[in-house]
Formats: structure tokens, C-alpha cells, sequence
DNA sequence: AGACGTCCGTAGACACTGTCTACGATGCAT
DNA sequence: ATGCATCGTAGACAGTGTCTACGGACGTCT
């Protein structure tokens, strides 16, 4: 009959809370006494874990990166050997999580809410990056272009199409019914047309 | 002696507060009271003009979209009759107002702040990317790929080359001193390399 | 066993926010 | 001059993040 997750520590329960609330009900959502209700505590008790709202803030989309990077590191764990698919499954997972996790990725890009410095951007966002470059470099070895350059603008793209399409702005002009195509016309622009 | 732009209506004179404040401090200045304190009025005066806050923020916002809209028009017709120059002049064109007007910029694509109906999205970036689609179908006439779809692709890559570059997370990972080459590299893959 | 000290959460205050409502003041039309 | 509509003021209300003082529970040492 023990209330659910009472005994754990409240540093993780508090995080627990802010991610189903972002899931729920959005960024907008996400006060800092809003947190401490849904985790059961008076509103002064965070502040004896996270010493500000960001601080907290950012400790809920540290888990969202935690959640992408695992996710995209499975995508191209899948096809081993094989650059090019790798990094189309990396775009698709990547998008995937964008769309499914709205309230989260969100979040995990306003950094206007996150302690840009503590967050868990150099941690998960930096290797992720370098795989990227990685891929890229491999997928496309007889071109001349530098796959940092090639790599930061195909991320660029990535996430663009993701932010564009979340908030309804693509749909809108382009008129098709979903991101794939335009992850396509991406992939085939920064990587070359696919050989088949 | 007469304090600047006192007599003109208040309407105007709100928001041309506004526009100074994102551009001096910033989206998180542009409280309701703090707009209204910049005007010389009183925290309740704005609801005559705007029944919402996010009404005034769209006003302000729209402000930005007729900027940027009057800029990259013009970078355009610079380079009259020869596609590829217009493209990349818009391109920078886009790139150098994000960066200039980093607030503003910031404001114009957080939707959350935005009427997203009322504001100037559709009387001002549909248009824009209606340009953008004949550019893109004049540029690369042989190609058999959708121009709407190619211009939705790299229209995605402009924004988010402007968006990461504008909080940093680019230049860490990609090192180089300026967006620029993430921008020729965008537009070399989604026009094709450039002839010369 | 008793006293002490540290940890952890509560509760209240403060300044600030957006929204709403009641109230004047001003100027124009009849 | 009287009425009226327009416009801005001022105060209240609920909500927010941060800060500080307080209380209670726990373990350790003498």
C-alpha cells in the first residue's frame, strides 16, 4: 500500500515528476511548485537539491538526452558497417524522439531554461556529435568537403526539419504529410543521392 | 522638449517599446509591466490595445517577421535573373538577421509566445517561402526532385544553422570561426556544387 | 542514557508576474 | 451645459521563484 516511489530519494523523485509533467502538459507546466506538488513536498524542499528552477530544469532534460542518445545510439548500433544506413536510422531516431517527446525536446532546446554549462550537453550531445562526424566522414569518403563542416550542417538540417515540423510550420508550406520526405531530400543533399 | 514619441497612439508606442527591449535585453525583459513601464504608462494600460499578453508579443514579433522579410526581399532582388545568387543572398540575408537581431529572433520563432493565427506568419513567411520554392525550382531546373520539397529541406537547414549557431552549440562542435561555411555547405548540397 | 549537531523538509515572507474590475479624467457631440 | 464614450489609473487576486527562520528526526559521542 506504499504510495508510489515515497521511499526514494526526493532528488530523483523530484526529477521523476518534472518528466511526467513535461510529458503531460508541456514545458509551460514545469514550475518550480508545480514539480514539488506532483512529487508530494511543500515547495521549499527543491531548493535543498537544486539550488534554482534551472537547475532543475535542467536535470529533467538531462534525462531527455540520457533517453535520445541512447535511443539513436540503438538506431545505429543496427546496421553495423553499413555508414549510410546508420546515419539515416540516426536521423529517423532522432526525429522519431522529436516527435513522440514533444514537451521534452522542447525543453531540451530551450536554453534559455537550462544551465547550458551543468546540462548534460557536453556529456551526450558532444559523442553524439562525433559518431555523426564519424558517420558522415565514412559514408562519404571520395569527397573533398570536410566532414566536420558536412556533419554540423546535416545536424543543422536534422534538427531544423524536427523544430519546423513540431510546431506546424513545414506542413503548412510544404504540404506533404509527413517529415520523411524532407529527412530524405536532406540525407540524399549532405550525403549525396543514394546508390542502389 | 517633448519626450520622443509621446504623442504618437499607444498602440505604436507599446510596441516600439517592446522592439527596443528584446533588442537591449532580451526575450526574458519583455514582461507585460516592463513594456509597459518603457511606454511611461501604467501595468494596466496595454489591455486597451492588446487583450493579452501574448497579443503585445505578437504585435512585437510581427515587427520582426516585416524586418526580416523587407531585408531578405531586398537581398533578393540584388541579384535579379540569376537564382543562385538570389538564393545565397537570401540565405546570408536570413543568417545576418538572426544574428543581428538575436532577441528578436529569438521571439519571432517561440511559438509558445505567439498568437501563432493572428501573428504575421502567414502574410509574411508564406510568401517568403513561396519565393524561396520558385527560386529553388529555377535554380536547379534539370532536377527531378520537388522543389517544394528541396525548399522545405533547406529552408529547415537555414533555420537551424541561424538557431544552433545563435546559442553556441555549433561552433563547439564544429570549430570553425564562422557559420558561414555551414552555409555554403547547405546550400552546395541542397542547389548541387556550384558552377563556375 | 543524555546531549549535541547535522540533515532535511515546512512555512512564511518578499518582490514580481498576468489578468480582472472599479474608478476617474478627458474630450467630443448634442 | 449635459451626457457619453474613450482612455488610462489603481488596486486586488492568484500564481511564480527565491530567501530565511524554524522544527523535527536521526546518528554520534561522552
Amino acid at each position: 500500500m506504499a504510495e508510489r516511489e515515497q521511499d526514494t530519494d526526493l532528488r530523483s523523485r523530484l526529477v521523476d515528476a518534472g518528466v511526467e509533467l513535461v510529458d503531460e502538459q508541456g514545458v509551460g507546466a514545469l514550475s518550480l511548485r508545480e514539480i514539488a506538488r506532483r512529487a508530494g513536498v511543500s515547495h521549499g524542499a527543491p531548493r535543498r537539491y537544486f539550488p534554482t528552477h534551472l537547475s532543475l530544469l535542467s536535470a529533467i532534460a538531462r534525462r531527455g538526452f540520457e533517453g535520445l542518445a541512447a535511443q539513436a545510439g540503438a538506431a545505429v548500433a543496427t546496421h553495423e558497417g553499413e555508414p549510410r544506413e546508420q546515419l539515416t536510422a540516426l536521423a529517423h531516431s532522432w526525429l522519431d524522439f522529436a516527435l513522440t517527446n514533444r514537451g521534452m525536446f522542447e525543453l531540451m532546446f530551450r536554453h534559455d531554461l537550462l544551465e547550458s554549462n551543468h546540462l548534460g550537453l557536453r556529456e551526450t550531445s558532444l559523442p553524439l556529435f562525433a559518431t555523426l562526424v564519424d558517420l558522415v566522414a565514412r559514408a562519404r569518403p571520395d569527397s573533398g568537403a570536410e566532414p566536420r563542416i558536412v556533419a554540423g550542417a546535416l545536424w543543422a538540417n536534422l534538427h531544423g526539419i524536427a523544430q519546423l515540423w513540431g510546431w506546424g510550420s513545414l506542413q503548412l508550406a510544404v504540404g506533404v504529410d509527413g517529415p520523411r520526405p524532407l529527412l530524405r531530400a536532406a540525407l540524399d543533399a549532405h550525403l549525396g543521392p543514394e546508390v542502389r
